[in-house]
Order: C-alpha cells, then sequence, then structure tokens
DNA sequence: GCTTCAATGTTGGTTTTCCAACATCTGAAA
DNA sequence: TTTCAGATGTTGGAAAACCAACATTGAAGC
C-alpha cells in the first residue's frame, strides 16, 4: 500500500484528504490493494457489489455480454478513474465485465461504512463530498452526452453537441476535444457520414471548422 | 411547511428520518417552499445552483436551448423527482430551464451544508445516504438508457433494451414498462420503424411478444 | 355482442445513414 | 524540403430509417 500512497493522494477521491491522515483512513475504509495481468478478468457480471474500486495503474474495459451471448464494448476506464461506485452505493449486482486491458493496480475500498459510522472524523466528511461531487460530476456527464444522442438524425445530433460546448467555453469559437473519430463514436454514429455532415452544414452557414476547432455562425435562413 | 410534511416525508429523500427530526432537519437544511403557476419558469438557465428542488406536487418540463435559439424539450419530471441535484452538489451551473406543466410545489433546500457541518447528528448521516442512494440510482439508469441508445441500429438498440430487461426480470419472460410510443421515445427511434423492426426480429426467432409482454428466444441461426 | 378509440402493425415512397473505397490534407519526422 | 502515416473529406451504391397514411387489433363501455 504505501508504494501507492502517492498516487492515491493524487486521486480526485482523496485529493483533499491530508497526508498524514490518508493511511489511517485507508485503514478504515478496509481498502486493499489488487494486481491484475493483461486480459484478466476483474470484476464478473452477476456479482453484488460491495467495493469501490480506483484505478492506480492501467486500463480497463467494461463489457456487457446480451441475451444472446454477444459482448459488447461499453467503455475504457483509465487510471484515477472510479469503478462500481454506483453499484456499491446501491448495493445493486452490476451488468458489467471488466477486464484489464494492461497489467493493472486497483485499489479497492468500502465507501457504504462511512455513512454508517457513528461519529464523524474531518477525513470522513471531506471523502463523501468528493465522493458525492465525483457521483454527481458523472451524472452530468451522462445526462449531457445523453441529450446529444437523443436526437433522430446525425445533423441534430451535432448541433447539440456544438451547441453546448459553444456553452461551456463560453464562445462561439472553440476547441472540441475529440478527434472526427472520437467525436463520431461518442455521437453514436459512422464517421465519414458525420463528415459530410459537417460539410453540409459548413456549407450551409452554420458552422466554420478546421480539425478540431469550431466556429458557430448564424445562417441568414434562421435569422428573424 | 406544516401541510407538506406528509408529503415530504414519503419523499425518497426523506423517508428514512424519523418523524419528530423532519421538520428540524428541513430547518437546517434551509428549505423553502415555492409555488408555481402553470407555465410559469421556476429555474432558468445560466444560474448557478445552490439549492436542490424536491418537487412535491404537479410536473415540470425541462428544457434546453441550443446555440440557434431552438428549445428542445429534455425530460418530464413527475412529483417526487429531485431537480438541480447535480448542479447543487458540484455547485455547477445549470443548461436547462425548468417549466411548471402545472401548478406546482417545489421544496428548495440546501444539501451542501449537512456535508460541512462539523459535528453530526443522526438524520444527517440518513439524508447523506439516502441522498447518495438516489445520485447512484440516477447514474446507474442513465448508463442503462446510453448504452441502449449507444447502438447504431434500431433492431441493436431493442436486442440491448430486451437484453437488460431480461436481466432485470431474472427471466427470458418478462413486461416492458412502456408501451409502443414510450419505447421509441426512450431508445429515440421512430414508432412505426421500431413496430416493423421487432415484427422482423419476432420472425427472425429472435423474440415473442404480445403488447409490452415479451419472451426471449434463441433464434436457430445463433446456437453454435 | 356491438361500438369506439387508442395502440399497434404494415406498407411504400423519400430521405438519411451506413459502408467501403478512395482522395486529400496535415503535421511530424527524416 | 520531402516523405509518410494518420486524420479528414468525398463519393456512390446498398441498407436502414423516417414519415405519412392506412389496416388491424384489443380493451373498455354500452
Amino acid at each position: 500500500m504505501t508504494d501507492y500512497l502517492k498516487t492515491i493522494h493524487r486521486s480526485k477521491l482523496f485529493r483533499k484528504v491530508p497526508e498524514a491522515e490518508l493511511e489511517p483512513l485507508l485503514e478504515q475504509l478496509d481498502s486493499q490493494l489488487k494486481f491484475y495481468r493483461a486480459n484478466q478478468v476483474a470484476v464478473t457480471a452477476g456479482r453484488r457489489v460491495r467495493r469501490v474500486g480506483l484505478i492506480l495503474e492501467g486500463t480497463l474495459n467494461m463489457y456487457e455480454t446480451d441475451f444472446w451471448g454477444r459482448m459488447h464494448h461499453i467503455d475504457t476506464l483509465e487510471s484515477g478513474s472510479l469503478l462500481l461506485e454506483n453499484n456499491a452505493v446501491s448495493g445493486t449486482v452490476t451488468i458489467h465485465n471488466y477486464i484489464s486491458a494492461s497489467s493493472s493496480v486497483i485499489l479497492w475500498f468500502n465507501i457504504r461504512e462511512i455513512l454508517t459510522l457513528d461519529e464523524s472524523h474531518a477525513s470522513n466528511t471531506i471523502i463523501i463530498q468528493s465522493f458525492m461531487r465525483e457521483l454527481a460530476r458523472k451524472n452530468l456527464q451522462l445526462y449531457t452526452r445523453l441529450s446529444d444522442m437523443d436526437r433522430m438524425s446525425t445533423k441534430e445530433k451535432l448541433l447539440s453537441f456544438l451547441s453546448k460546448e459553444a456553452l461551456r467555453h463560453n464562445s462561439n469559437e472553440f476547441d472540441i476535444p475529440f478527434d472526427r473519430k472520437q467525436l463520431a463514436d461518442y455521437l453514436s454514429v459512422e464517421r465519414s457520414a458525420m463528415s459530410a455532415e459537417l460539410s453540409a452544414l459548413s456549407r450551409a452557414g452554420y458552422l466554420e471548422t478546421k480539425r478540431n476547432h469550431f466556429k458557430l455562425l448564424k445562417p441568414e435562413s434562421l435569422e428573424d
């Protein structure tokens, strides 16, 4: 554990815990390090989840196996990500398999215990705060993507996404954090069709773009 | 406030707080009732959010206005729903407008205060627990819908959704909580096209369905 | 049993998306 | 500067989805 204290202290969750309190806190959370080889299954779908994972090193892939036995890649979790936080809090069963893409290290800890303690330590409050903030942050992120995808056409998905990016940057001119392939994946559309749609939007006067830089415009056809 | 104590106590968030402690707790949370007329704007996009809302009566619609000034309906929140919980926790600005569909009553309260208290009361712990559970529950719900929508075709969206329903009911035969129109909206596809796809899946031996009852099957073409 | 209406299924023409293949652009390295 | 690989744009045929209009079904009330 000692080898990883620095890494743990850099994570979003434990960042604000005073350094001296970190080790006792981890003990109190009944935490435990686990090491995984490349391609090793770290979590199997169907298990009731009690602990939260924090990826200290490596990358994990989330998969879903459907009724017909087909595997679908759901997400890729990088170092620093939380794992099973929702299932641990709500005490539910996960439907995902987590497979280590590389060799990886995960810190497993018990988050519910903190909530059931009678007396509160300062570091408990801190960790609960950070944890709640993470849940809320994730929620907003999912909401954002969902509302971008909740459109019937590629054009509308693009406009929804770009609109929110403009809002986020507080400007009609901004860089997006994706290249074309990543943006297509994010919106769940086909890359080349999306490229074509971007060209069409550009021709129609909605925007100018070069690589990941965008400038949104009000086409004359829309002016009142 | 007194008129609504019963309603508040029935909500997911306050259910577990002992009845006697409810009123002091609400006071501690600096809570406040507000009443809205039909079509009144309850929350305006762009405001930094400090409080969480709990809808005690009525229905609210969430709207998003995009860069080009077009309004999109995002969600409908029924009585019992939380409002702005993510923005309140993370201290961020909301991008949504909330408009009361009917006359409605919202309880506004400060959730962050609980976290910053030095000493903990039992009811604080309870409310934090319930609140975290709600955030996690919502997260899982969003994740579920997102992974259903993160498919390129109506067919795949349907299979993803039905697969998870089977898992949830722990059976290949189950009732879904949607009619066809609602399911189409949930998956963000067109109703009649979805109906056609369901027929095709049925013919191909993937399932049998009648109204909201489904039975999933393994078509011979898939057997190894 | 009828009647009625909303839910669901079907159909055909139109539009959009997918998909593969290829062309062009761009930035980094030689 | 030249070269090259990866990113991006374009294109055309095939497939899927949209959309409107209509047919069928099913549940509730008469």
